[in-house]
DNA sequence: CGATCCATTGAGAATATTCAATGGTCGTGG
DNA sequence: CCACGACCATTGAATATTCTCAATGGATCG
């Protein structure tokens, strides 16, 4: 199950989509209680986990049996055929939830990016809980509508932006889900290859769609790993936030 | 709101996959009670429309105030960004369920492929039967799952397919979805441009890819909108179903 | 300090797109 | 019933984009 919880925080359109349900986002200001504050009522059956950097947390196929808070470092979820062909469905950040999908087994494989610490909950925890509120079983619906509209909103990238369009949509993305100053570095922790795979790309076309990007002043790029957003107007109009 | 009902069904993998959760499938040896069945609780409050091929039944942004049912015919949700590009979401058959998404707009637009029947409900009225049943409401978030492991599923093939798998990929799928007999021509009631937006493809290279897969002996074309899958296992290994 | 891994850039090849023309089908109206 | 017109599908040729292969550069970690 999966779906990273960051669906409705980080598109504004998304945000403001949701609003009449309920905000997800973090921030208690905007939003008195969010899936996280429930989960909270089962910290007592919660664990905590530890994962290097490149360690696989699971595996496609394996029993989904817990929901996942990520409390530091990045996830990337894969999805691989039998070929060898990789797809990155998506990045998991800190604060995120994954586990909610109804689905026995993992519908892909989870991998550290960063060290990654995480808190999981058994499934059936979250279930009971679940079977006992009706506001949770709200919250988890609109878990479930953010994954699916965010997926949606990635197949129009993919079906319909080219390379340099891909690669400005992304960063808009990472950046919105930041909640990014202006001037301040975005972390990128994940590799080009990551980034490539995530966009249906190779690892070639991101470095030079990010060097024209460069180019055309609208990013500077410190390191590979950290890059700034330098003219965040243009780059949301190339995303095409539709 | 969204997903077509037809995802868990389509799917050998997925129908497994939510095996234990209860199949979608409205064959009802399969599975004793539907989310389809359930609406038939509220079908006083129900309404029934017609819509001519071509019709807008929803628009994007309208408010998402009603659950619809496909009696028959063929719907299209289309996605539009400003400068006119177009992503076919999804195509929604006879039987399929829209709506369940918690969003208060319309994500997309619903146009009619064919002439069109479809029931509607309030989605007030579903969303107090399902206040009212634990069961339904595990139904409808298998519902959701399942269009969001869909999702997923098209992430992959738009990420990581060339041409003539995206279209292999395309008629396995909706061979499965409506359970074809060996040697019954498959009916494509949307146009190849229709196609073309749904693979992110230009409809020249839809033609190629079937001209090519025609070539190949792995189906035949009777007429533009009926085909023939001849060697459903290459069709298979082409599409990869990972 | 060296080795490895990753990122970047270049050049040539492959794939898909664009532009263009032809052919076929369907529906309308004579 | 046939003819016309409109629309859609198909194919070809040239172009553009992205990929593949290859080499270099830079950073990180023993």
């Amino acid at each position: 199950m999966p779906v990273s919880l960051s669906a409705a925080r980080h598109e504004p359109a998304a945000r403001a989509r949701f609003a009449a349900l309920g905000s997800f986002s973090r921030t208690d200001s905007e939003a008195p209680v969010t899936l996280n504050d429930y989960l909270r009522a089962i910290h007592g059956c919660s664990s905590r986990q530890h994962y290097r950097r490149g360690e696989t947390i699971f595996s496609e196929g394996e029993p989904a049996d817990r929901v996942c808070k990520v409390i530091s470092g990045t996830i990337r979820l894969c999805r691989y055929s039998p070929d060898g062909r990789r797809h990155v469905v998506d990045f998991v950040n800190a604060g995120d939830l994954i586990g909610f999908l109804e689905c026995a087994d993992q519908p892909w494989t989870a991998e550290a990016v960063t060290d990654v610490t995480l808190v999981s909950y058994p499934r059936a925890s979250v279930d009971r809980l679940a079977a006992s509120n009706a506001a949770i079983r709200t919250r988890i619906a609109c878990h479930l509508s953010a994954g699916l509209l965010e997926a949606q909103h990635r197949l129009f990238v993919l079906g319909c932006q080219c390379a340099k369009e891909r690669v400005a949509s992304f960063l808009v993305r990472q950046g919105d889900r930041v909640d990014l100053m202006a001037g301040e570095a975005l972390d990128l922790p994940m590799s080009r290859q990551d980034i490539a795979d995530h966009l249906g790309l190779t690892i070639e076309t991101v470095c030079r769609a990010l060097s024209a990007l460069r180019s055309g002043g609208l990013i500077a790029i410190p390191n590979s790993h950290e890059l700034i957003l330098k003219d965040m107007g243009a780059l949301r109009a190339m995303a095409i936030e539709s």
